[in-house]
DNA sequence: CGAGGCCTTGACCGCGGTCAATGCCCGTGG
DNA sequence: CCACGGGCATTGACCGCGGTCAAGGCCTCG
C-alpha cells in the first residue's frame, strides 16, 4: 500500500526504515470512483494527496459555466490546492479524480507536524514546492507566444501521458484551445 | 542600505537584531545601469538578487530572435533564474535590469549556508518559493482561456506597477500579445 | 434500447497578428 | 546646444488562425 510513496521518499535522500514507517503512518488510504470531487470551490483544503493509482485534476469554472482544467497529476505525485492549503483560505478551484483512483492522504495538521519535526520531510516539502514552481514556469514559458500546434507538440514532449489519459475536452481547456482545434491538430500528426 | 531587506525579513517572523545583521552581512551591493545583463542564457546562476531599488526582468529569445519577457521583479523582491540556481545547470533565460537599479546579491554558497544554519532563513526560502509558485499559478490561471482585453485587465488588477514601469513592447511579450494589440487596447481604457 | 455526452468535421467569421507608414522620445556626437 | 539617428509607440489595411455553431456518428451507462 505504501510502496509507491516509499519509493518517492527514498528518492529524496537517505532515510531509515523507522522514519519511513513513521511518515507513512500519517497517510490514509482513499479509494475513489471516476469523477469524484475531493475538494470544491470555496472549501478549505485540509488534505495533501499522494496518488497511488489513477489521476486527479484541478479545475475551475468560467462565468459562462464551462470547466477549465488547470493541472493534471498522475501516479506517484502529490497534489492539493496549494494556496488554500497553505493559507487556509477558500480554494479557487476544484480537485477531482478523473478515473477510479487510489489515493493516500495526509491531514494538514499531520503534514506540518512532520515538516516541523523531521528535517528530511521539510526538505521533501521544499522540493515538492520547488518542483511545482519550476513546472509552472516551464508551462508558462512553453505556452507563451506559441500557437495551437506548437502548444500541442510541447505537451506531447513534456507531458506525454497527458494526451493519452485525459479526455479531448479537458486537454483542450488545459491548453487554452477549443476541442475542435485540438481534434483537428491531432488528426494531422 | 539594508533597510528594505530587513523589512522584508521581519515581515516573515520574529528575529533578533544579531541574526538580522548576520543575514545582511552576506549580501553585497551592486549598482547597475539600465539594460544591464546580470545573467546570460546558458550561464549558471550563482547569485540570488534582492531588489533595493529599480526593476529586473527575466527574458528569453525565440528562434526568430525576438525577446519574450517572462517575469518582472520590482523593489523589495527576490529574483534569480531558479531552475539554474537550484540544480546548477545552464539557465534558459537572461536576467536583466530594465532601469538603473540597486541590487543586493548573495552567493549561492552563502545562501545555502544560511538556509542550513538558520531555521528562520530556511523558512524564508520556503516562503519565497511558495509565493513564487502561487504567483506562477495565478498567472497561468489568469491568462488561461482569456482574450487580449481580459489579460490586460488582469495585469492591471494583479500587477498594477507592471504597465506603468515596463515598456509597451516588453509588457506585450509578457502577455503573449503583439505590441500593436496592447497599444490599441490601452487607448480604449 | 434509448438518451446524453463527447469526438469529429465542415462552414463561417471575427480577433488579433503582420506589415508598413508616421511621429515621438532620447541618447550621442559635433 | 542643436542636429541627427535609432528604437519604440501608434495606427491603418489586410488576412489567416482558430473560435463558434451545428450536424452526424460513436460510446457509455442507466
Amino acid at each position: 500500500m505504501y510502496s509507491t510513496l516509499k519509493e518517492f521518499i527514498k528518492r529524496k535522500g537517505e532515510i531509515d526504515n523507522k522514519s519511513l514507517d513513521e511518515i507513512c503512518s500519517h497517510f490514509q488510504l482513499l479509494k475513489t470512483k471516476r469523477n469524484e470531487i475531493l475538494l470544491s470551490y470555496n472549501q478549505i483544503a485540509t488534505n495533501y494527496y499522494f496518488i497511488n493509482k489513477g489521476s486527479v485534476r484541478l479545475f475551475t469554472n468560467t462565468k459562462e459555466g464551462q470547466e477549465i482544467s488547470r493541472y493534471f497529476a498522475f501516479e506517484g505525485n502529490f497534489v492539493t490546492a496549494l494556496p488554500s492549503f497553505i493559507d487556509q483560505k477558500p480554494a479557487e478551484e476544484f480537485i477531482q479524480t478523473i478515473e477510479r483512483s487510489e489515493l493516500l492522504y495526509i491531514s494538514r495538521i499531520d503534514f506540518y507536524y512532520l515538516v516541523d519535526t523531521m528535517p528530511l520531510f521539510a526538505k521533501i516539502y521544499t522540493e515538492i514546492i520547488e518542483l511545482g514552481f519550476i513546472v509552472s514556469q516551464k508551462r508558462i514559458y512553453g505556452f507563451q507566444g506559441f500557437d495551437a500546434l506548437e502548444k500541442v507538440k510541447w505537451v506531447i514532449q513534456n507531458q506525454p501521458k497527458l494526451l493519452l489519459k485525459v479526455s479531448n475536452k479537458m486537454a483542450a481547456s488545459y491548453l487554452g484551445i477549443s476541442p475542435s482545434t485540438l481534434s483537428r491538430i491531432k488528426s494531422k500528426l
